[in-house]
DNA sequence: TCTGATAATGTGAACGCTAACATAACCAAC
DNA sequence: GTTGGTTATGTTAGCGTTCACATTATCAGA
């Protein structure tokens, strides 16, 4: 590598290589009409040289940073995380580079300063993780001009948007549950300002009324307290309840701990399924029996619409993921009471 | 917001505010010599034409991109996933922006594959998120010209490293086994290939030797199956273990099952004291003692040693963060055998 | 009223690249 | 050879900023 006291740039490489740097740029470009020899004579000297494009002076002329944006709350959490992970490669797999700003989705000005923040950086488009409502339409207010996607928006938007089927999966969830023959079956859900909270009481019930069951429901946050809690006070011999569906493992967590307490038994007096398959859950007490939604593939796919549309123009219809169903030990045959 | 073409420009704002464009770029750069009236007339200017500065011209002409690249593998991962979100946050405070590369470690080319991403984009720093030190190895070699921070590098390198105080969290974590009346105390240990486990086992040996105990140690991976295997085979009765420190709490929780299976309980029996404190483990069977780290003021901190050397050129010196104990219900006193 | 420092503003160039156009080299066909 | 298309390369300008410097207002003091 010859030394240089500034990064070299693409006049350099042309003179090592005995060419203008307009033939530089198609090397770098992949452009047409460079004979092999040039061509090799060039990336010859980029090698030599150390050279990297300058990413500023290229965005500058061409005006695309080649950089999306992800507006994303609670990234500790497994789903977020999952999806920011794919879609940081499945960004850099197409050239372009992921850049975050985690936002408290309920705290308008926070969204507001994560967009400002974003749009200061020169984003070409924006994904949007952040499950609840208010978020959405401060989004949909303060960027204009550059495609965005959001992961789980309501369903039937006509917005660009990546979804997890939540119905589908209660509703095969709550079908697992009465297939063991559960015919009380309670449904602990999120909170009803998260869009993934409704539809998955929105599949229980109609699986419920499907089988001429009787829904009943209610509602927590996400959180295992929480589940632990409701576990608590649950009433259980009078209502006869043999199975809870819970709208996410960690309720699924506190409900197994507080009902193992008061000797309920999981799951031969009551059997639990949860929703997420957060790593753990597999070694939870007892096994939990959940819906395993493929984060990943949500977070890849979110990002090939973004990518697809700045590359093509075109609107890629994405359809919904169903989560799949992963049957452990928290579920069993319904006990005769 | 009135109406252009393009994006508005610095030539733009001033031509509405009457200005030279240079004083519009002192205005946004808070530069002296400026008079509050026509400071405020470009503003005003700015926020009609909804004017935002270009990055990219910006960085052309300062050769600063105002962006730091965190090179990090097991994104997913409570720790991992909790520093991001903390350094995100830094950066945005003083006024720069992050981005991710996630890399698998113990592939050389996927390391190289993200710095060059990296540096693509041209960061003006890095942080390095990788326990495991082939990937440090990778990153020396392959990093020149920029600060490099590494979290979690071995202890008492000359490199700008934050860490944790593994070992200090390690000997807490002993000491309150042995102040329970412990005397057998397995340590079930993390992959040595990783920098966190070493000081652990080492902290584990210290609080053993000053306290006249013999250590013993298992070297298991950080996964939930791994601790279940090992409890599953753990030899209890004629060894007289009564008390296990794991590495971390997957190990733990895994620990926990099988012990529990096989009739031994916790913490009556055998106590048990993790490291890291995922947000489940107050609700695991039974809640765990552990060891807290701070993980977000250690990303914070990273993000400022960078920052620091950024800003003033500087080498902010950082003291390692010591772990706090959690003590929950899975470590008792000692039972008499 | 003039001087000269200081405050306030303006002018031109440069950052490194690509787009658009201009030119040169090549080669088949007459 | 000369023509004329194609292939290969070169030249010039401009993207939106900041930097270095030039110029113009302002105002206290003689």
């Amino acid at each position: 590598m010859v030394d240089l006291q500034r990064q070299p740039n693409i006049y350099d490489v042309a003179k090592l290589a005995g060419v203008s740097h307009q033939t530089v740029s198609r090397v770098i470009n992949n452009g047409p009409y460079t004979k092999e020899a040039t061509r090799d004579r060039v990336l010859d000297a980029m090698k030599q040289l150390g050279y990297v494009p300058n990413a500023a002076a290229r965005a500058l002329v061409t005006s695309k940073s080649k950089i999306v944006g992800i507006l994303v709350s609670d990234t500790v959490y497994h789903g977020p995380a999952g999806m920011m992970h794919a879609m940081e490669e499945e960004a850099r797999r197409g050239g372009y580079f992921a850049i975050s700003a985690s936002v408290d989705p309920f705290d308008g000005e926070s969204i507001a300063q994560g967009i400002q923040h974003l749009r200061r950086v020169g984003i070409e488009g924006l994904v949007v993780i952040t499950p609840q409502s208010n978020s959405v339409k401060a989004v949909e207010k303060l960027v204009t001009n550059i495609p965005v996607v959001f992961i789980d928006s309501p369903n039937k938007s006509k917005k660009l948007s990546a979804e997890l089927d939540n119905e589908a999966g209660a509703r095969r969830a709550t079908e697992h549950l009465i297939s063991l023959g559960h015919k009380k079956i309670l449904h602990v859900a999120g909170p009803m300002s998260w869009f993934d909270a409704p539809p998955r009481v929105r599949g229980y019930e109609e699986a419920m009324k499907a089988a001429k069951l009787k829904p009943q429901v209610i509602e927590g946050d996400w959180s295992v307290p929480t589940g632990y809690e409701i576990g608590k006070n649950l009433e259980l011999d009078k209502s006869k309840i043999t199975a809870i569906f819970a709208a996410n493992d960690h309720l699924a967590l506190g409900l197994m701990r507080a009902l193992r307490q008061r000797g309920y038994k999981v799951p031969e007096r009551v059997s639990i399924i949860g929703f997420d398959d957060v790593p753990e859950s597999a070694y939870y007490e007892p096994p939990l029996t959940t819906m395993r939604p493929d984060f990943a593939e949500l977070g890849r796919v979110s990002m090939e619409m973004i990518l697809g549309r700045l590359e093509s123009g075109k609107a890629i219809k994405g359809n919904s993921l169903v989560p799949e169903i992963v049957v452990r030990e928290s579920t069993a045959i319904a006990p005769k009471l």
